[in-house]
DNA sequence: TGTACATCAGTGAACGCGCGTTCACTGATGTAC
DNA sequence: TGTACATCAGTGAACGCGCGTTCACTGATGTAC
């Protein structure tokens, strides 16, 4: 493979700038900010420019959105490896802190990828796609090394039967591949132990927890060791 | 009181068919595409009209939201009490369902009332704050009837030491009016009942279940049973 | 090494759109005597 | 009951804004011979 040409050095920087420029809307004003207009303004160049660059306004939250899911999952997999692999529980409860530390610090990012799809960006393009798995695999990690009262124990994180066909053919197919040993059930788990994390934190990232309680850390950190307790960790 | 005037029952009416065609719009395509002139246009009257009725777009969709909050908190209510008191883990289990049915028929009031507070408009009357604290006193509810292993025992739901000062003076006074049992711990366990309901139910709404399991409806049953479990109901 | 041609980032103007809000004004409804 | 005045919903035009996208064109960078 040759040098990367000049004018190959050039795209990749430009493109690096407005994607630059457009996080720095996104961070500061939300998603609906980020005007292809005010990026053109912020670097000095005509609106035309913006579509040497990119097919769309769409196509650039979509490129903020795959580095926004990267961001997190590469946040989520520090705070579990800071932990030995021979102490799941304290992975666990890394993943799930991390998670809320992430949303609190990205708010618009958390929200670009989280609220309201369908009016903000699908991944479409196979590397955002694989973004967003990297983020299901990681919980999915925490999940497998769930202890077996999870089966049904009554004291457990019980559940109905699942078997492969509940869940969607690609994404198993990866999650089976990183985890050999994984079930069903494990997999449905790891969605239950998501929403949980989820739960907390986005009603306090839109504001509903912030009202009624002072520190909201204290109630997802309870949230959490339970969690971690019912998984058997 | 006199009768209305024929002003007022105008002016009602308006404001009501105002009202309905901001909602209808809301509906169909979310709460960025309610516009003064398209509803002006859908009621084949001037832009300038609106400005009798509501100071300003924001404080139509603050009423829009308080609509969508005691709507919300009548459903929810009336799933309770399609149960006896007498069977707190049935009703607890109804409150959750309905939380979630409610979510997939009104996906976008949903969106309105719990997705990027900030930009959406604030509860600022005292009519929609107290539509709000509507919709906390249910899960309340729901929390006080958990039985005392939620106090810190080693299956059930435990948690930190809470105290009153924890918590928003002016909700604790509603909270403890409305149930004079009613201790911080169980104040905290609501939010965090909250948060279980939410995590699952965002998630699906915002499309981020769905690819990756095909019926969300059995996993979130089996959280919800979980919870009653917890609760010891 | 030098010339001829192709590529493509970047320009600047324009298209067409919809928005929230304001304002001077008309005309119907309500109120006071 | 009738008249004089106040209220206020509703009009229609305008202000000023920013947006995404397209297009004919310039000029620099790269490629082939």
């Amino acid at each position: 493979m040759p040098a990367a040409s000049r004018r190959e050095r050039h795209r990749a920087q430009t493109t690096a700038e407005i994607k630059a420029t457009a996080l720095k809307h996104l961070v500061e004003e939300g998603a609906e900010a980020v005007a292809l207009r005010g990026i053109a303004r912020d670097m000095g160049m005509a609106p035309g420019t913006f579509y040497s660059y990119f097919d769309t306004r769409e196509a650039l939250l979509a490129a903020l959105a795959a580095d926004a899911y990267r961001d997190l999952a590469a946040h989520l997999r520090a705070a579990r490896e800071a932990h030995p692999a021979g102490d799941p529980g304290a992975r666990a409860l890394a993943h799930g802190l991390a998670y809320r530390e992430w949303a609190l610090t990205h708010p618009q990012e958390f929200r670009l990828l989280f609220s309201g799809r369908g009016r903000v960006p699908r991944a479409d393009t196979a590397e955002s796609a694989e973004a967003e798995y990297e983020l299901c695999l990681g919980i999915v990690e925490v999940a497998t090394t769930a202890r077996p009262a999870v089966g049904g124990g009554s004291g457990g994180l019980g559940g109905s039967a699942y078997v492969w066909e509940d869940f969607d053919p690609a994404f198993t197919a990866v999650a089976r591949a990183a985890f050999p040993d994984l079930t069903p059930a494990v997999l449905a788990l790891s969605l239950r132990v998501w929403g949980r994390m989820h739960g907390l934190v986005t009603l306090e990232i839109d504001g509903l927890l912030r009202p009624q309680i002072d520190d909201p850390a204290v109630l997802y950190r309870d949230e959490l060791c339970d969690l971690v307790r019912g998984l058997g960790l």
